[in-house]
DNA sequence: ATATTTGTACGAAGAAATTCGTAATAGAGG
DNA sequence: CCTCTATTACGAATTTCTTCGTACAAATAT
């Protein structure tokens, strides 16, 4: 399965990921803290997500719950091969280095990082 | 000025990109060798990014000729943000590990990250 | 039971992106 | 000068995404 989310769809994707399974009234409810849509086009938008197989949902009782078909990670995965393909000519060093060098991380980030690279070196010895 | 081509129009600046400024006939060309389509389509393409303030061009001779308006290196900002807040919750340490550890950077990639951290952490001591 | 609220279904309009055909024109070659 | 080709301009069709109104059904409350 192709997995492309358009830009409303990853909204709501980002709620249904956040709790798991919802509803479109809880999605709507959160989306409606940072936009200003009705709630049946988020109705709709989640019934199209469903026809393009993107969520399953549960419509045994009269609120249909819904839930991703895929996790974020794929989706996480999805977005940098597209980036890396499109902008980054490929380059994954580039794209650390530009994402490190422009988003400021914190020290935290920074040593999960390290840890991650040290770890990765230990594998390859 | 917002930057946020779409999937076509990026496909048009990595060409713009590379040779620095090139004419529709050549940005067809290099397109045509993994996309079919016709040369109008891009001739279209490069007009409205011409009027959206993409891009600039040279009509001095009957063969314009375009520039972008951007670098690539701020698209890459752009792209970065953009999928930091819709798929990484704007966690910029997973999205490096999760570049690093899906996209198999070489020995050599893993030695410039790894520079650049410690230069980072100089700085921050 | 009846009215009100809450939910889904769905058509359709509007907006944005992509594609292409046709017309007009400038320049090159004979 | 005339013809042929390469190029731009532009309208229009198509597709995809987004938005919303309306209809109808189920559940809830009075």
């Amino acid at each position: 399965m192709e997995i492309k989310p358009t830009e409303s769809e990853l909204e709501i994707l980002q709620v249904i990921w956040k709790k798991g399974q919802c509803t479109v009234r809880e999605v709507h409810e959160e989306l409606a803290k940072n936009k200003d849509a009705g709630y049946t086009t988020t109705l709709k938008l989640m019934q199209i997500m469903h026809d393009k197989g993107m969520v399953e949902r549960d419509t045994t009782s009269k609120t249909h719950l819904y839930k991703a078909l895929f996790t974020m990670e794929q989706a996480q995965s999805n977005a940098l091969d597209k980036i890396l393909s499109t902008v980054f000519k490929g380059s994954t060093s580039d794209l650390v280095i530009q994402a490190l060098g422009q988003h400021r991380a914190s020290r935290d980030e920074i040593d999960a990082i390290k840890n991650f690279l040290n770890q990765f070196d230990q594998e390859k010895k």
